[in-house]
DNA sequence: CGCTTATATATCGATTCGATATATCGAATC
DNA sequence: GATTCGATATATCGAATCGATATATAAGCG
């Protein structure tokens, strides 16, 4: 997750450690503990995928090599990462890189994934409603109707965004029912 | 965070470990890991603030001990708990639990937290509007505004929450104006 | 120069996660 | 009634992350 990130940002530019976690912040994400910030460079470090550029004082710079690349393109489209809402917003801020026949991929994911959750919350706020007077109070019922309604308007805007993306890749959009997405592990 | 969840539903009555984390799944919230959820119970068991009730077989039912329930009326009202969105929402499931007169405090700070969010959002969005064309694309573009979207949403929400406790508390209705919050560390 | 603040990297202990191991119970099957 | 099997339930392990703190450097200022 943050490793993605790390790879993401870098892909764009050479930056240094406290540059990454200012712009992820700046970006809307969150402001990643440094505990967990500089392990993660050293790892990726270890790893090969991304390497020192250049150094002025303890300032120093790192930039994505050929295998980070690659590393980065794999995760980018990897159905098994995380479901949360951070990553997926990190993915959609990086979907630019990835293939644009297999966009649309990610999105659908993500709304597949968003309906799911609506019926949840659908389900607990119906049996919640029969039993009010019991044990579920109305902080309890407030939580649950906001929670229906944040999926609903999470699931409009990916609507949004799949709709414009088949209609500028029109021999997807005239098809859409490629259900034959299994492609062995 | 978890010790916080697991006191306020066993507050409502005795579960054992296994139904803590069903119900908190149900609820909508997450579900939690077991390598979360068994050291969090052993921790509070430990400290005293929960106890056994019940067994049968490895099924141990537990509740809350009086330390326990004023270990969690603390918490319930602690501002420097954590203030993502989860953290809240738990809080409001239990906000039943805490002093009529203080629950107004939790609402506002919940509220405070995202006007400042959406201002970080704002900004973002119109130093990125204004050079689209250069890095900005339009997937984190719609990312952005989505951002701005969601936290308006929630403050409105969070107002109707607000004017419902204060319309059932005309006492501080009348005289919203307690700017004087300050109390030292 | 000496003081303060902002920038930057690093490390520590505690918490959480995801995966996996193990135990128990009830129902189905023989 | 013994056995197998899937659902329920507890437990543990290593890795990732957090929040706090330590330390170093640079910049600004009297």
């Amino acid at each position: 997750m943050l490793e993605f990130a790390i790879l993401g940002l870098l892909r764009e530019q050479p930056r240094h450690g406290y540059e990454l976690r200012r712009t992820l912040a700046d970006l809307g994400f969150w402001s990643v503990s440094f505990g967990s910030l500089y392990p993660a460079i050293k790892r990726l470090e270890k790893a090969g995928l991304i390497a020192v550029k250049s150094q002025s004082g303890r300032r120093k710079s790192y930039r994505v090599t050929r295998e980070g690349e690659e590393h980065f393109a794999e995760l980018l489209n990897d159905e098994t990462m995380a479901n949360d809402e951070r990553s997926f917003n990190l993915r959609l801020a990086f979907l630019r890189y990835l293939d644009p026949d297999t966009r649309i991929d990610v999105l659908e994911r993500r709304r597949a994934h968003m309906v799911e959750r609506l019926a949840v919350a659908r389900d607990a706020l119906k049996r919640g409603a029969e039993r009010t007077k019991e044990r579920m109070d109305r902080y309890t019922l407030a939580l649950m109707e906001h929670g229906v309604a944040s999926a609903e308007a999470d699931i409009a805007w990916l609507d949004e965004l799949i709709e414009t993306e088949r209609a500028e890749r029109p021999q997807r959009a005239t098809r859409p029912r490629r259900k034959s997405t299994r492609r062995g592990t």
